[in-house]
DNA sequence: GACAAGTGGTAAATCGCTTTACCAAACTTC
DNA sequence: GAAGTTTGGTAAAGCGATTTACCACTTGTC
């Protein structure tokens, strides 16, 4: 038995076998035109099972322009959110078999990161970008846009390359009708950061949703933080105390906007229903279990994963999930003052 | 203005450049060693701005057995801890300029996946496993230990290389101590899974502080998800409905512990308290905000990443993280009865 | 016995970068 | 003016896997 502990080459392994290292190559590789006797394959095989032979992935990818690695960069890893995504991409990947490079646009500098040279220098097949906000790394992923298939995920910041886009209207229209059947008519809109592709869509799903009642001064934008949601949705019920219903973009924002209602000494839902897009574990043990539209993020990661995968020469420059988004009832929203 | 469009090689500079393509690669590299005039250095400088080069990483990798790369096998990526375990070795990861290759073994079989080949086949510099109970992996990854160096995070199972350990101790200590000094004698102990590493530390906290009152019976083991931490509580306040105080090893069991209370008609924390190890974010947003024992989980990462990129033939067989767990205190824990 | 058609392979050129060893020409130095 | 020394570079050998082109030998065929 081989103790795989010497870093088998194919050439050590033509050597054992008595035979050249092109033939080990393509015995290895199953290639179809060889001609081979039974023997001389199997007592290959057999070296190869000795030394554990595993070819090694610089040579490989140095021949063949493939590394098997796709670059996944988010803009904050820690949001719940994103780790869906990220599950639905980590499973996709493994059917395409292709290893996942993680970046964290928030964690540094992804400009001048390792990362970065990997994508520049042909290191990963592929890049996809939840970059909500992102400023300076454009410049590099553009340079890198020629080089490697680019996805980005629910918003466009004009890289080219494919667009994946949530069901964000219909999303945003479910959370507002809810309220609205409930009997609310002034319904804030507690939106993420202006100017994102699908912070439009889902003001548009609102503002469809509110018809003639669609008053700007109902909308307010915060960034995907608790603090900052409850910072801004407290002067959003400042200006507008007649608010009986919120429809939150982001889960964590609404966590934040829950902190803010209960800080005015207002009770929810009795003073104030807040609907949230997007789920969290652990949703139901919050003071104020939410009632929250569930999207699709797993499918959303599986998809940008399998489209960043197409060998094609071109990417479709958008591909919407249609899977429709699904509303889960939970305790934060209710009839207008009951 | 280069285009960048063209993947340009070092040949193809020197050639531009009229130079020698060793020169080129020294020149870049800053080879001390090399004697050059300062126009031709220049002018070689100027063909690299021109043609916005990158370095081919699969041609360096393979001419230096060096990728840049480390793998981060965690079992659920999911899992809000580990969030912030990767948050610090991401920020670590940036300083060694190395990129992190994701693992995840829950979503998949990671021994057959193509992160396997590259930790197989010299595509990682090293190895940081979080793997709380992983079983056929240890196979590949046993094989791999060889060829890279290992980190194991929290619990060793087995693998040689380094071990790096929180203060579990310490940490299992702080929190039945608040308990005790609240007055509560029947203390139960929610532990981690059984076996592991820092299961059996934090249980040699729980009795120390216990004492004579530690009773094999207050303890009950549980994987870290709410559904499995709810079910365990139940059977083991079905068992012990003496129990005043729960001591959980894990923030998500503590959750589920916390519904299995409830469900019971207990109140928390007047009939039950409850403390955790691991803080969360949102805790304070809780049904019962969670009295918590935050451990050093980025410096974790850190040190791992830190641990693992060091050049030195052995890695040490230990690592203790040596700060002190911060006890933070909500509204889970409160004297017996009231 | 000459020619074609298999059979069972091998040699050698890449892929792009790094690094060691070496070298020609121009200066010193005595 | 012969022997060093410095200056300013270059040639070429890898790293390990893949792949194209080719080759020697054996069989069959008329």
């Amino acid at each position: 038995m081989g103790d795989g502990c010497d870093m088998a080459t194919l050439a050590e392994i033509a050597r054992r076998a008595g035979v050249s290292s092109a033939l080990v190559s393509r015995v290895i590789n199953n290639d179809e035109t060889l001609r081979v006797s039974q023997e001389t394959r199997e007592s290959v095989l057999r070296v190869v099972q000795e030394v554990n032979y595993a070819p090694n992935v610089a040579a490989q990818s140095l021949r063949s322009s493939k590394s098997g690695t796709i670059a996944f960069v988010v803009h904050d890893a820690a949001n719940p959110v994103y780790g869906e995504i990220l599950r639905g991409a980590q499973a996709e990947a493994e059917r395409q078999n292709k290893a996942i490079l993680l970046g964290d646009s928030a964690a540094g500098n992804v400009g001048n990161s390792r990362l970065a040279q990997m994508i520049r220098g042909g290191g990963v097949d592929g890049l996809i970008l939840q970059a909500a906000g992102v400023q300076a790394d454009n410049l590099i992923i553009k340079a890198a846009h020629k080089k490697v298939p680019v996805v980005q995920l629910q918003t466009d910041i004009g890289l080219g390359g494919s667009l994946v886009q949530l069901p964000d209207a219909p999303a945003a229209e479910i959370a507002t009708r809810h309220l609205r059947e409930l009997g609310h008519r002034t319904i804030g809109c507690l939106a993420t950061v202006e100017g994102l592709t699908f912070t439009e869509s889902r003001m548009k799903g609102w503002q469809h949703e509110m018809g003639a009642d669609a008053d700007p001064s109902l909308v307010a934008h915060a960034a995907p933080f608790a603090e900052e949601g409850e910072a801004v949705t407290r002067e959003l019920l400042l200006r507008r105390p007649d608010i009986s219903g919120l429809v939150c973009f982001n889960v964590v924002a609404a966590i934040g906007a829950t902190r803010a209602a209960i800080a005015l000494g207002l009770d929810v839902p009795r003073d104030l229903s807040i609907v949230s897009i997007h789920d969290v574990k652990f949703a139901e043990d919050l003071k104020v279990p939410l009632s929250v539209v569930r999207m699709p993020l797993a499918e959303m990661g599986q998809v940008a994963i399998k489209t960043v995968c197409i060998e094609a020469r071109e990417l479709p420059a958008r591909i919407a999930i249609e899977t429709s988004p699904e509303f889960v009832q939970r305790q934060s929203t209710a009839a207008p003052g009951r």
